[in-house]
DNA sequence: ATGTGC
């Protein structure tokens, strides 16, 4: 697909409107952040979901955005659900509700260091992660698999891993409310039954770390963040459950797509009308997958809670928890109106501004917490909702990868990574050395730049960057 | 992202 980009200013760019594009594509990022190998779809990617019956406003893309399945990551598209607006599981990703969440301990950076090894030691034998292998948590049955994917984090707080506080800081308080298991097939329950409490591989990761800067004072006291304090870091999502349940909708989809007249430009934009029965479908598994995910950081926190307990005789305090792969049905202004959207966000965190109803009270007053993780040996960064968003209240999620997986492993080895990571001097288990090459720093973009990028095109607003001391990757 | 795929 054709595409005319425009520069919109120093931080962002327009695509027009051509063709079959039913709105422009609004590309939050400056020049310097722009896909640029030769080939990458990203850019024609945002045109193409511009497309899309019923999607309003503009197809946005993050500042991180890179080339995805149909959407590209750091994608966010709106349909109006009362207009023909469409649903579409490329514009979730095959990680449903893959997201991060922050925990802060109780000691400091100086305290925790003389430990650290053993801490690190500790996660390193406890926490499951890479292609397949097990979870932590064990499941009784093919009923308790239905329980977490209707109750996700809340279910398994009410089991016993977890405070109340964690329910509190999650998202949709823990667990999206319109889970429909029987939408979930058997080989996604059957993937999903034994990893629950697992990272999984690539980008996804457990993090020690540290808070190295404060940018708002005030914002960053009420997170309960300050200079120099131990914090833990999650990325997962929904592993094998997620990935098949995409897949097995996306399927469905693509089958009867002609009978609602609709015509894609990619068939990895497959999507039915939001109100359609195969729209509920995907929709009431998208919401289990959701609870899975949040069921699967719940288990990963209250491990780690359990180590620092143990060996830093500190607690671990939940922030927030937020997913970056989604759709959701909200409330928006459309057409001088409110209208109920479909809103997709693909590699993009939700970012409620300041006085949100859905915030917790103790957050309420700053905006919501937005996690922003860069590479293993590089930092990664607090933020916060703000107003004044135009994308639907959505802000970056990471650093956006620019290498090609294949491209990692031409440009670097398992070595050179290795080398690289003891001179920042930070510990970094991975499951295999292999996998990580994928996740060399130098495959991503500068997370620096792209929070700079995000906060001038008022996505959100700074208040801490943390720095990592040891990495558990998968 | 993924019991990694034409």
């Amino acid at each position: 697909m054709d595409i005319r980009l425009v520069a919109d200013g120093p931080w962002r760019f327009r695509i027009e409107q051509t063709g079959t594009m039913r709105v422009p594509g609004v590309v939050l990022a400056p020049r310097d952040l722009l896909p640029d190998e030769p080939g990458d779809q990203a850019l024609s990617q945002v045109a193409r979901v511009a497309t899309l019956p019923g999607i309003v406003r503009a197809s946005y893309a993050m500042p991180d955005i890179h080339w995805g399945y149909g959407f590209p990551i750091g994608g966010v598209a709106a349909t109006d659900v009362a207009g023909g607006g469409v649903i579409s599981p490329g514009g979730v990703g095959f990680d449903i509700s893959c997201g991060v969440r922050l925990l802060t301990a109780h000691v400091d950076r100086a305290a925790l260091l003389r430990k650290l090894p053993v801490l690190m030691d500790r996660l390193d034998g406890l926490i499951p992660r890479g292609l397949g292998r097990g979870g932590l948590w064990h499941l009784a049955g093919r009923a308790q698999l239905h329980e977490i994917l209707r109750g996700g984090a809340r279910y398994a707080v009410e089991q016993g891993h977890g405070v109340p506080h964690d329910v509190e800081r999650c998202e949709d308080g823990g667990a999206v409310g319109d889970a429909d298991v029987t939408q979930v097939g058997e080989r996604a329950l059957e993937r999903g039954a034994g990893q629950v409490g697992s990272l999984g591989s690539a980008n996804h990761f457990l993090e020690v770390q540290a808070v190295d800067a404060v940018y708002d004072e005030t914002c960053a006291r009420a997170f309960g963040l300050r200079p120099g304090l131990v914090c833990v870091m999650i990325h997962c999502g929904s592993r094998g459950l997620g990935h098949q349940i995409c897949a097995d909708h996306v399927r469905a989809m693509d089958a009867v797509m002609q009978r609602y007249g609709i015509d894609v430009p990619d068939p990895q934009l497959a999507c039915v009308p939001v109100d359609s029965p195969e729209g509920r479908a995907y929709l009431g598994a998208m919401a289990a997958a959701a609870n899975y995910a949040r069921a699967n950081r719940q288990l990963l926190a209250d491990a780690a809670r359990r180590v620092f307990l143990q060996l830093a005789g500190s607690g671990l305090d939940l922030l927030y928890d937020v997913s970056h792969n989604l759709a959701k049905l909200e409330t928006h202004p459309h057409d001088g109106a409110r209208a109920l959207l479909c809103v997709h966000r693909k590699g993009a965190t939700r970012a409620l501004p300041p006085g949100h109803a859905d915030l917790p009270d103790a957050l309420r007053r700053f905006g919501q917490p937005v996690f922003v993780p860069g590479t293993m040996g590089t930092a990664s960064y607090v933020m916060t909702g703000s107003t004044g968003n135009r994308a639907f209240d959505s802000c970056c999620h990471g650093a956006g990868r620019v290498w090609s997986r294949h491209r990692a492993h031409r440009e670097t080895s398992a070595r050179q990574l290795r080398q690289e990571l003891a001179g920042v001097g930070v510990s970094v288990r991975p499951a295999s050395w292999r996998s990580v090459i994928e996740e060399a720093p130098e495959a991503y973009k500068d997370v620096d730049a792209v929070v700079r990028a995000s906060q001038h095109n008022d996505l959100g607003r700074l208040v801490a960057r943390l720095v990592p001391l040891g990495v558990l990757k998968g």
